[in-house]
DNA sequence: TTATTTTTTGATAATTATTCTCCATAACGA
DNA sequence: TCGTTATGGAGAATAATTATCAAAAAATAA
């Protein structure tokens, strides 16, 4: 099984396990959110749900996804000038690489922050549950005007 | 000269030299954002102006912080599904803890992350031009039910 | 100083992403 | 299959932020 599918079918188990029901809007979500290369906004889900389920509504995916967040199944990456993106294949806090110029996502493939957080959480007495660490730059296509 | 009118003083240039006039209004923004221990928000930054001009517009804050995000001079903390909060104490990038209850955020005393970046930029053919670290959890505090 | 020009202020309207409402419909366990 | 109950969809509502614009204030010129 691709690490595709075992994602789907893990957040499939995870909705119904919160007593979910499972639609075929919705798994047309979970798989787009699975693939997801391309960290999509909920605008982005909801253009390629529509494809296959023309009457959707954005609200829909708004609502799959906000159930998803809620059961840790998928990353926020918030953004307050412009849509959230989401990442649904690596859900937990990971870097990310940010093309300030085509808005293109990318993962680097990187370690978490075990160690620093463990130092950080010693040093200040807090309870670390999260991080998110993201870095801003051109990607080389942007760097070449294309 | 301390810190904080070092920080006023070289905003206060900055706009200066952008042709922005400095208002009794806008320096008492920037005041505000220099001390800015707790990372204020927009509105926790115009409540704090009105005790002194009661007349203040949020409008004039929300301009004032704008520009000063253009200069460099204030690092804006993204929140989607909250206000924006600002650091006009140490305005370049750099790791913050959050606590998730109270959203008191702190800065932990800690380096910035060249030889990171640069590895990054090596890998990727990415030109870096910022990053963005933020730790999330639960305080002291907030641990003990305060 | 006074007149003139330009920027800023402040009140409010507009915008935009997201969330809510509500009922007909669809999912799914019995 | 049936009955219960969550979901879907359309549009309204919300909330943070941004835009608008006339009046006031600041800079500049005379």
């Amino acid at each position: 099984m691709s690490d595709i599918q075992a994602r789907i079918d893990n957040m499939r188990i995870k909705m119904k396990e919160r007593g979910c029901r499972i639609t075929p809007q919705r798994l047309a979500i979970l798989a787009i959110l699975a693939e997801s290369k391309g960290h999509p906004s909920v605008e982005g889900i909801y253009e390629r749900v529509k494809a296959n389920f023309p009457t959707t509504s954005i609200a829909t995916v708004y609502k799959t996804v906000s159930v998803l967040k809620e059961l840790g199944e998928v990353l926020e990456l918030e953004f307050s000038h412009d849509h959230n993106r989401y990442d649904g294949a690596r859900p937990y806090p990971h870097p990310h690489l940010i093309c300030t110029k085509c808005g293109k996502i990318l993962d680097p493939a990187w370690s978490r922050f075990e160690d620093m957080t463990e130092r950080l959480a010693s040093d200040t007495g807090f309870k670390i549950t999260t991080h998110r660490l993201e870095f801003f730059g051109v990607c080389p296509e942007c760097q070449n005007g294309e």
